[in-house]
DNA sequence: GGCGGCATGTACGTAAGCGTACAATAGGAA
DNA sequence: TTCCTATTGTACGCTTACGTACATGCCGCC
């Protein structure tokens, strides 16, 4: 598949410093002159392992880029059954209502892999968005790849086995992550898939015993990408298409505009 | 539930005027100004059963304003599996692509129940969004609204048994359209859902038997809207409290903005 | 007025995943 | 060291939906 950013480079991961530019890829995009009006209001921020970045129906106060770790677009049942939609790394925003001009969502945001990265106020943010074009420009075109994420996810929770979104998942994880090993348990990968913990056991057992993955103790390392690749269901392979498209140049017409 | 429209007001349907206002609810919901230089862009345009109005992957050419009838947005997989992931009436906008300042797409809009509307250019309609803050809003609007649904799609398909989801479905439809008869397959639900046709016929059958729809030869017609409401899964409930807050005021921060 | 095809009904074995329960192990705290 | 708790392993019966196949019935065409 495509080529990945040598792990080693990014070493600064927790200590992203206020000054110059942040890692997070959308900001990182904008002109000099649009960072410039935004980054007074960026606050630099932790962000904890199972930290909501914003809960369903209550007002969001902050948009949030992050520079490092991984974040998910939560579904939750009046049950208690919960799935994951959407994943959100150093390539996006988490915020979507904000950037629709509306206050609230159903759906939620946890951090799913602890990281770091800013915020700013949700109002303020809007306000920028309306008067930059190429702050708008970026974000649409971020809200666009997500939206079919979360599209893709729709069928592939339906169509595929446990195994293959396991290796989806995993992948897409890796893909926002600076390291091949990240905290996660069966417990809560579970959780996101919206499947049984005992089923995640069955399907990462055999990952393992296959050498693609190791596991333990709430870690996992991903021992052979490619196989995990070819393992995991088409859904992975259309939205990585997807996302580099994003990371590429600007579509036609937005481009014309 | 919340109230509905009287079924007999709207048999205007299939004969839209080209003159005044179309019953589309974002081009009447537009400032007399906006919808003055949209107007001599948009086209009268009838829609067939089955009749896509864009497909994955190829360059949109135009935006849709559905009047009557109803679309899908389908994901379709590489082995022909397909799965709705959203609806849209004439509450809505279909090529949100170009909403996103994109030309292309990884899934595709049919046509569910043949209807009419209008299309637009979609380079005239992207600069027009650009133009008109009113415009924008309303689209932005209607995006978060329809990205939720899709969101809820996304855990109901994965979590809810098919009764629940026909349930669900036909509500949704019949939300969407002028009367409580429609033409519809199992068949055709059944890809809708992403389930065998046999599949269907169960379920179909059941909601038959306890006299909640009557079917038959390719129609459908809703006989107790509040038995079915009461027998789909909660993803109907909140995804029509999404679509009335769309079709209520301007949510709190764009009307400041 | 018969025929062909579409729409629907039904059945049987199979597979994936659920709900639940309980055992085993490892890391950290006292 | 010892204990406690979080994490992982595994089993059993059950439900839902699949894949496939075949039967029935209605509409419209010739």
């Amino acid at each position: 598949m495509a080529k990945r950013t040598p792990r080693v480079v990014v070493k600064l991961s927790t200590k992203v410093k206020g000054i110059g530019r942040p890692l997070n890829r959308i900001l990182a995009s904008l002109s000099t002159v649009d960072f410039a009006r935004l980054r007074p209001h960026l606050e630099k921020i932790d962000l904890a392992y199972k930290q909501p970045l914003y809960d369903a129906d209550v007002p969001i106060k902050f948009v949030y880029f992050l520079d490092t770790g991984v974040a998910s677009l939560v579904n939750v049942m009046r049950n208690g059954d919960a799935a994951e939609v959407g994943t959100i790394g150093n390539e996006g925003i988490v915020g979507l209502p904000v950037m629709f001009g509306d206050t609230v969502a159903p759906t939620s945001v946890y951090m799913q892999v602890r990281g770091a990265g800013h915020r700013i106020s949700a109002p303020v943010f809007w306000k920028e968005m309306e008067r930059s074009l190429s702050l708008r420009l970026l974000a649409l075109r971020y809200i666009h790849v997500f939206f079919n994420q979360v599209a893709q996810s729709a069928a592939c929770a339906h169509f595929h086995t446990l195994d293959k979104r396991c290796c989806r998942w995993l992948l897409m994880t890796c893909d926002r992550m600076q390291e091949d090993d990240f905290p996660l348990t069966q417990e809560f990968l579970a959780m996101m898939l919206g499947v049984r913990r005992a089923g995640v056991t069955q399907a990462a057992g055999k990952l393992q015993r296959d050498g693609l993955i190791h596991y333990g103790r709430g870690r996992v390392r991903i021992m052979d990408r490619n196989g995990l690749v070819k393992r995991a269901c088409e859904c992975y392979g259309i939205g990585k298409r997807d996302f580099d498209r994003l990371l590429g140049s600007l579509p036609p017409m937005a481009a014309a505009g």
